[in-house]
RNA sequence: GCCACCGUAGCUCAGUUGGCAGAGCAGCGGUUUUGUAAACCGCAGGUCGUCGGUUCAAAUCCGACCGGUGGCUCCA
């Protein structure tokens, strides 16, 4: 007899080879009927599963654990798979995993699915729920599997079987194996029936690249969900719908925050009176926080001759996404293009056509440039690549193109390496509000979030290697600091480490080491963290602050990274106790990492209702009748003074309409001013959100939102609380 | 960059099978003088994203481009 263990730790008893289903069925007939699937032994499977072993645990999962929600969401993208091929017999399926929130299917279609294909699938998916059919496993032997699938002859699941462990495939059958009901390729585990999938939606349909490589061919990527019932989904569908109205799209827009104009260019944001205190008020808040700390703030351009970024790495490796380059003379940039092509060849033998065309193009149309490529001896050899590079580039320095900043560190070099540094002085930070351009993919765009051009509360810190696991520490503490003053408690930390590829510049040596600084510094910080690989930047590790925004996409915001590499790029040194020259190490960090995505999210998290002292307008004086707009203008004008961001409201209208009107502009004090007001030097108090203080005399007023203020409302909590009794 | 969808007044959106371009809000002019989330009347406002094509006739059908949205890929 076989023990099994259930969770509230009584055991039944069970001949081997009874099936999950049959001992819940012993148990309980309303627990066989709600379960989809089982935790055995740690181990998620289907209720037919045939339990063995001298003792199991034994979970019964329902659609409300999410663990069973998961396996009706992976059945119910067969379900969908179904529909869909017996809608369009042509489909070939690929891939259809459970996600969070849901699940999708990525298939090979001549026919693009729309969303009013939608409705069809949904309706056929209906049918075959109701059909109620079973899902059944079938095991065989890999080598039968694969004959079977190379007959049926779809890659796509061959490719699955090949990566699939073991000597044995399974196949679902969903029905009666043999009679042509649907079949798909499948680990499991699946819920026992298609009538138990739930309440089911097919949301919408996406490109997405076989194996996620955008070389290898596209695919139609159909997702859907499906909750425990009804209501369930519907709640989730209104969660979606209220989530929407608080993206900083729509709020940006509705408050007169900011814009995107086209006729500026995409991803370029134009900052509108409103938008741009919300991100003076951060900037000064950060400035504080860097002059206590040591900082020393810097003004650099935002764009600097090509050969700075030749140095460092930038150009030509991240080229495609920078906006194209300055050059002042057709010669510049043929002498730039005959850089790249000597670059792309690197060490090997012989021109390339391309160093051939231009050398040709440049002699022609440049004697005396060509002339001068001859006297310094431009090498076909294998070998000289370096050695050509430095010729190209001795006659660019006469003419030389020029680059929007991608980023801010070559600048910081610069500004340190423009005098000798004792060990005494280290470490130096030098901080900037950078704003820097990136020519980003046009489908990556999207609101702040993802834009071309940012400002980046940047700094590069130069310090000792013994300097160097403090200052991490130092700039994750900061990191950690802004996302609390603004109340961004839902984050994650990534450690970015390097992969194996060839992206990454520098020795192993200083890999390792910088590596090792930045695991040291997150480990000791005491923060939850998951190390990525092939997260790093090119030139080191780093520690990145993740956040999600209104409709689940994660963004980095905050990051810190460690640098050995771009010190030596640049040769920077500092002198030593021993009168010697050493290397110095760099960080490079900021906080909120780009003004635009930090204070794009803080809008979805705020939903458009900033605190006092981060708000746009921080009042709104609203006079109820004409009898009180003189009154109105007094009290307005002494806020002003205080000083307090404030309006006046002296229109005509009703006073119902004009505390609709500063509700919605989500200004966090209505001042309501009438003729009682100004007979006794009042102002009526309400928020926002429709709570009513009562009157209050002005100074009062204005003494409690300047500790609100100085406070980050951390003091009292949107309470301008000392109303006076009257 | 790739796939799909979308683009009508400053904003949010209607616009049937191709047949004179609409509403609400905002704006402007009046009337109203108001007590805590929308007073009333009137006026004005649009090359229907752009360009090309089909047609007697295009916001509507087709194509290209631009821009946006969702996903994929990318993200120093």
């Amino acid at each position: 007899m076989m023990q099994v263990r259930l969770p509230d730790g009584s055991v039944v008893e069970h001949p081997a080879g009874t099936t999950v289903a049959e001992v819940l069925q012993s148990i309980s007939a309303r627990l066989a009927r709600e379960a989809v699937a089982a935790k055995v032994n740690g181990e998620v499977i289907d209720l037919g599963t045939r339990l063995s072993g001298p003792q199991v645990e034994l979970t019964a999962l329902t659609l409300n654990d999410p663990e069973g929600l998961e396996v009706a969401r992976h059945s119910c993208a067969h379900v969908m798979a179904e529909a869909v091929c017996a809608l369009w017999p042509r489909t070939k399926l690929a891939y259809g995993p459970p996600v969070e929130n849901g699940f999708y299917y990525d298939i090979e279609l001549d026919h693009s699915l729309t969303p009013d294909d939608f409705l069809a699938i949904e309706a056929k998916m209906q049918q075959i729920a109701k059909e109620n059919r079973p899902f059944r496993r079938c095991d065989m032997p890999r080598a039968a599997a694969m004959e079977k699938l190379r007959t049926e002859g779809n890659p796509y699941k061959i490719d699955n079987a090949q990566r699939a462990d073991g000597d044995t495939l399974s196949f679902y059958v969903t029905g009666e194996p043999g009679t042509g009901h649907f079949e798909d390729l499948c680990r499991g585990p699946h819920v026992p029936s298609t009538g138990r999938i739930g309440a089911f939606k097919v949301m919408q349909v996406a490109g997405a690249y076989w194996h996620g490589d955008a070389s290898k061919q596209q695919l139609q990527r159909v997702y859907g969900t499906t909750f425990p019932d009804k209501k369930a989904l519907k709640a989730y569908l209104d969660q979606m719908e209220e989530a929407r109205k608080r993206d900083h799209r729509k709020l940006g827009q509705e408050l007169g925050l900011f814009f995107l104009d086209p006729l500026v260019g995409p991803g370029l944001v134009l900052w509108k009176p409103r938008g741009a205190v919300v991100r003076r008020v951060l900037e000064s808040f950060i400035l504080e926080e860097l002059l206590k700390r040591g900082y020393q703030p810097v003004y650099t351009p935002q764009i600097a001759k090509l050969d700075l970024y030749r140095t460092s790495g930038h150009f030509p490796y991240y080229k495609d996404s920078q906006y194209p380059p300055i050059f002042e003379s057709d010669i510049a940039r043929k002498l730039n293009d005959l850089w790249e092509a000597t670059t792309a060849r690197g060490e090997a033998d012989g021109f390339s056509r391309d160093e051939k065309r231009l050398i040709d193009e440049i002699g022609r149309a440049y004697p005396n440039v060509g002339q001068k490529l001859c006297e310094k001896k431009l090498q076909p050899g294998p070998g000289m690549g370096h050695h050509n590079q430095q010729v190209v580039r001795e006659l660019l320095a006469e003419s030389d193109g020029y680059l929007l900043r991608p980023m801010n560190c070559p600048h910081h070099i610069r500004v340190y390496a423009s005098e000798a540094h004792s060990y005494r002085e280290l470490p130096i930070r030098i901080a900037e509000f950078g704003q820097v351009y990136r020519y980003e993919q046009s489908g990556e765009l999207s609101g702040m979030t993802r834009v071309r051009g940012f400002c980046q509360d940047d700094a590069h810190l130069f310090c000792t290697p013994d300097q160097l696991l403090d200052e991490v520490a130092g700039c994750v503490d900061m990191a950690k600091l802004v996302l609390h003053v603004v109340g961004l408690k839902d984050y994650r930390v990534r450690v970015g480490l390097r992969d194996d590829s060839d992206k990454y510049i520098g020795s192993a040596e200083n890999w390792a080491r910088a590596q090792e600084a930045v695991l040291a510094a997150v480990k000791s910080s005491g923060m939850n963290y998951a190390v990525e690989t092939g997260e790093a930047a090119f030139y080191g590790p780093k520690i990145d602050f993740i956040v999600k925004d209104c409709i689940g996409r994660e963004w980095q915001l905050g990051t810190v990274q460690v640098d050995y590499n771009l010190p030596e790029r640049f040769d920077l040194k500092y002198i030593g106790d021993d009168n010697r020259e050493h290397r110095p190490v760099m960080v490079h960090r900021a906080p909120f990492g780009s003004l635009e995505r930090f204070i794009g999210i803080l809008i979805e998290h705020l939903a458009g209702a900033f605190p006092l002292w981060l708000a746009p307008i921080q009042a709104r004086v609203c006079s109820i009748s004409a009898k009180s707009k003189e009154y109105a203008q007094w009290v307005y004008d002494v806020c002003r003074a205080a000083p307090l961001r404030v309006e006046l409201d002296n229109s005509d209208e009703r006073i119902g309409s004009k505390i609709r009107d500063a509700a919605m502009m989500k200004i966090p004090y209505i001042l309501v001013v009438g003729e009682q007001e100004a007979a006794d030097k009042t102002v009526n108090v309400r928020t926002r959100e429709g709570k009513q203080y009562g009157n209050c005399a002005l100074p009062q007023f204005l003494a409690a939102c300047a500790v609100e203020i100085a406070t980050r409302g951390e003091a009292a909590p949107g309470e301008a609380d000392q109303t006076p009794p009257t």
